[in-house]
DNA sequence: CGCCTTAACGCTAATAATTATCAATTTAAT
DNA sequence: ATTAAATTGATAATTATTAGCGTTAAGGCG
């Protein structure tokens, strides 16, 4: 565990938001100020292989990182991007139904809702009225 | 609608697999030998904003296609990467209980199974055996 | 504590999917 | 047939991510 990767880990822990690498990148200077961008994906692909992180890819061309390795459930805005939990239980009837319809092994299952975030949602109301 | 585009559009339409815009630029040029890799690419886009296609982005690098727009589940396979469909009915369910979370407003969603196709699965008992 | 092996670092250049640009061509409405 | 607008093919640009490499720092052991 070297201080660079304590410190992307402890920044994707005490975060609700699900950063990009370049977010990551830039908090991660105001404590290391020379750490390299190379090194923030170095190690957000080691800490993603060991399970410690989660890596997501929702549409956008660029990854977002979840320092909660547990399954969740995301909502993702269509107009910010923001990606927020979706505080709801893991619903394990769900692979039990894909499992009947033969499509061969299942490890896990991803679930993610698009719509507006409550800010974005606020806004196109204002607009409307 | 040009004579690219529509065959761009059949393409998709007579697949069951989910290509990618390379695979799908490999197969127009065996009908228009000079359609260049801009226009599939412009073509995808257009036609996904008009709502004929879909496009998938589990994970890997690079997007994924899909000629039948309705809202429907896959399964990708951890191994070789394929997609494939899952038959089973649309849980509107699974909306309701998210809104219930109160994340904001829900347009739709996406469900994907990850695990084993099984063809590597059936690769994975050998090997075990 | 000091040595030593090895894994990880910072830097830079490379990769590769996708998008932008633009003159030339095609579409389809008049 | 004319013509204006939309789309094409070719090429260059963009950009997130990865690879290569000489240098540095973890952390195990004497
Ligand atoms: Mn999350
Ligand atoms: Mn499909
Ligand atoms: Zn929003
Ligand atoms: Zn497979």
């Amino acid at each position: 565990m070297t201080r660079q990767k304590k410190v992307i880990l402890d920044i994707l822990r005490s975060t609700k938001s699900h950063p990009t690498a370049d977010w990551i990148y830039t908090e991660a200077r105001k404590v290391i100020p020379d750490i390299s961008l190379g090194t923030v994906y170095r190690n957000l692909n080691v800490l993603r292989e060991a399970g410690e992180i989660l890596e997501l890819n929702y549409g956008s061309s660029y990854s977002h990182y979840d320092g909660n390795p547990e399954n969740h459930y995301h909502h993702v805005c269509l107009e910010c991007d923001r990606i927020a939990d979706v505080p709801m239980p893991v619903q394990a009837e769900l692979e039990q139904k894909a499992r009947a319809c033969g499509c061969g092994e299942i490890y896990y299952h991803r679930l993610e809702f698009y719509g507006l975030c409550p800010a974005c949602q606020q806004k196109k109301d204002k607009q409307t009225r």
